[in-house]
DNA sequence: ATGTGTTCTAAACAAATGTTCAAAACAAAT
DNA sequence: ATTTGTTTTGAACATTTGTTTAGAACACAT
């Protein structure tokens, strides 16, 4: 992309999730994210006040174009079943995760890693998918289940997610081959085959529970 | 623990998985580790060549403890069934976590995110475990099923207890709470149950498509 | 006691990094 | 044209960090 039209400030924005999805938070330097935007090294402490509020806009500003670009209902046509729902959810997510990964791993990164001043951020921006998909599986799961129950659940969904998609690759020490977008598909098709037979299983051990304890 | 009667080289192996585990390869310096060890600052290059060489040997000590205190056959009698040693794998995964992360979340940062030098280090200690999940994995789903099937199983029980286990929360953007062993037993229960599910599923879909395909 | 190889200490070095500052360049309004 | 406020630059500063080195302290065999 030609960024020779663009604002300084856009410029290191720019340069800087490059940067800082290589290389972290720590080992990014100003001086190299500087250098890739062609702009002077004081910039950064100009427009952002320092490192790390160049990195806070950074996340904030990736962090909303992928949802924007991604929304947890992609997809979805209208009346959705709450399977379809979870299926959509999953694969938004893998998307947002490639799309992130695409030129920088940062999001995944930090989630992994997060710098203290990211967690206030990153529960902001979090929070409402999540509760997007504790509607979902608080659907699935029916009304007899605990509160407990569904953030298991949800947790199991997240943890796939992660590992599997895109940027799992990272986690399990191998080097970093591009994302091939056409198997986002099919593994966003085996994640949630898997979770819903992963949560019938649950649901069947709790009204299991329940006729034992009722009878 | 009193560290006055260890040698030098011990101290600081013991210093360094705390520092470590705390603060991040990157984050982690030199100086704190000595100081914490008690040490000259010359010796993490006398013992250990130099600051990675410290690191890697930490690693694999570490590792290898966790592993031995915790094998994937943990707590299992004689002739288990597949899903009882599918129920000790995840449990002794959530432990390893758990002990690892007691002191030094080395193990499951580094997990997230490899120096370059610890990629081949971690493949080569974790290559026995995967073999024996895929073993356990075959079992379960039968003989018609695919490698790459296999694998999602792999991929998705390894997400969810990286991201449910006891270092989870990092991800998740929490705090640090300690870790609450009591819980790791209903954890692995969760996802034990999920997982049977999750591989039921799959399971069905396959001889589902292996009907139509052969009908 | 002497010599020898190992282990340790304290100081210093070289490189890298985030930040600051004074001055220059620029833009816009009067 | 002058003023005013903003943006940019280049250099410098203060720290931090991993590593090195010369010499002291030590252990131990001869």
């Amino acid at each position: 992309m030609n960024t020779d039209d663009m604002s300084t400030r856009d410029r290191l924005l720019h340069a800087a999730a490059e940067v800082f999805g290589e290389c972290g938070y720590k080992t990014a330097t100003v001086r190299k994210i500087c250098c890739k935007a062609g702009v002077g090294l004081a910039q950064v402490n100009y427009h952002f006040r320092d490192k790390e509020g160049l990195y806070l806009e950074v996340y904030r500003e990736l962090f909303a174009r992928a949802v924007e670009q991604y929304p947890p209902t992609m997809g979805l046509g209208k009346n959705p079943g709450a399977q379809e729902k979870l299926h959509a959810f999953i694969r938004s997510f893998l998307y947002r995760l490639t799309m992130v990964g695409e030129r920088h791993s940062l999001l995944v990164r930090e989630m992994l890693d997060p710098s203290p001043s990211l967690i206030k951020l990153h529960k902001e921006m979090t929070m409402p998918l999540q509760k997007i998909l504790n509607g979902i599986l608080a659907d699935l799961l029916g009304p007899m289940v605990s509160e407990e129950e569904i953030t298991h659940c949800a947790m199991s969904i997240v943890g796939q997610c992660l590992f599997c998609g895109p940027h799992g690759l990272h986690f399990r020490g191998e080097s970093f081959p591009a994302i091939d977008t056409s198997k986002i598909e099919s593994i966003a098709d085996n994640i949630t085959t898997f979770s819903l037979g992963g949560i019938g299983a649950i649901n069947k051990e709790n009204t299991a529970i329940g006729e034992t304890h009722e009878a």
